[in-house]
DNA sequence: TGTACATCAGTGAACGCGCGTTCACTGATGTAC
DNA sequence: TGTACATCAGTGAACGCGCGTTCACTGATGTAC
């Protein structure tokens, strides 16, 4: 004897979509996702199952959007890299005009770290991904976080606040090392850090010769 | 109709260890755990009944050494901070007597970085463990891994060979720079990066200030 | 030296579960005549 | 304006699977008498 797969009867019964508007329950799958991987910490709980039960929809609904599992997973790390450059970028967006190049850099690496420490089941899906991203959209989600570190890099060059050098191997080492750190923080072993700034503003004056004036 | 749980009939039946040596299983099912992750990729495939087949015998021996199957996991991070000091630590005695302390602590950085390189799965597992590992053994074996490096820090500031401050601060970002470089190469996604040996003294001249003589 | 027995190192079958996925369907809504 | 119909956005039931875990058992081996 098996198990109905129906929704769930608890939950109100969502509302179903107008005509031509079906591609909605597109997102609305997705962000259901991001929210199970949320709650869980960990992409494992976003099973089709979960994700549909929590976006008030049966399960086999799902593939009306989706082809399979892998397929929504993936298009959750598209999303998610797009959360992090929209995070990042709102925030330098958000700066006072007069900012120094240096001070935003430093502004937006913090952002980065607080979205990775604020949202730790998202942030490891990012790289820890049971999905293999060859995808093309995803590819240019991440470079383009990527070649805003190296814009911000070459900006303080120009500005005479970091030290030359190539601004794609300090950009991505410094990239490593933020990594590092959230993942670090986020392991769940009580690894012992020091203050997240000290660590940061050594970063960003070791790898790249940031000067703070 | 349920399918049975016993060992696999193709697999020669594993030799039953002698009276008194029963705790041989138990690392037997350690290793067995390791190879199907390695094999893999993922702890994910580790379930108790996949490496009980591994180890060649059936799935309710796995609970004669571990109460469930996350001790079987915790058991395996456990061993795996062992083989990643180990690791290190035979590097560093194989070094000629005469290696400065900047090129041994390179040559330790660089043997860290190959550990995740060569074993990804592995690798993963220790910092994104599905485990809670508020387990004092590990929290050691960690705590190990860490103070060596502290100490390498140390002997190339006694020898002018790095610049002075908080050794413990300079150690754990260049920690987490180091993790970031091996987690971004083993992500799966195709991030560029430059070479690794570049960035190796990247982090170390930048971040500790150490020079090679 | 022989034999009953306890112990040890496992095994085989079964349980209930949640999962991914498929399939035939339903019922509201817009459109053609 | 009314009505038949196509389409769209889903649903409910079922499938087969592998999983973690429990339970009663088996059979080899060392030990006591």
């Amino acid at each position: 004897m098996t198990v109905p797969t129906s929704i769930e009867p608890g939950r109100p019964r969502r509302q179903r979509n107008a005509r031509g508007e079906g591609g909605r329950l597109r997102d609305e799958l997705i962000a259901a996702a991001l929210d199970v991987i949320a709650h869980d910490g960990s992409a494992d709980a976003a099973t089709i199952r979960a994700v549909a039960r929590r976006a008030g929809v049966s399960a086999p609904s799902v593939y009306l959007h989706f082809a399979d599992r892998d397929a929504l997973l993936a298009a959750v790390v598209v999303r998610l890299f797009d959360d992090l450059t929209d995070t990042v970028d709102h925030v330098l967006d958000a700066l006072d005009p007069g900012t120094s190049s240096a001070h935003a850099l430093r502004a937006g690496c913090r952002a980065y770290i607080d979205f990775g420490l604020g949202n730790p089941g998202h942030y490891r899906l990012l790289f820890d991904a049971p999905v293999t991203l060859s995808d093309a959209e995803a590819a240019l989600a991440s470079q383009d976080a990527l070649s805003t570190l190296v814009d911000g890099i070459a900006s303080c060059q120009m500005s005479g606040a970091a030290r030359d050098g190539d601004p794609f191997t300090m950009a991505v080492t410094i990239w490593s090392a933020l990594h590092g750190i959230v993942m670090i923080a986020i392991s769940g072993h009580g690894f012992p850090e020091p203050d997240i700034d000290t660590m940061l503003e050594l970063v960003l004056s070791g790898l790249a010769g940031v000067t703070f004036s």
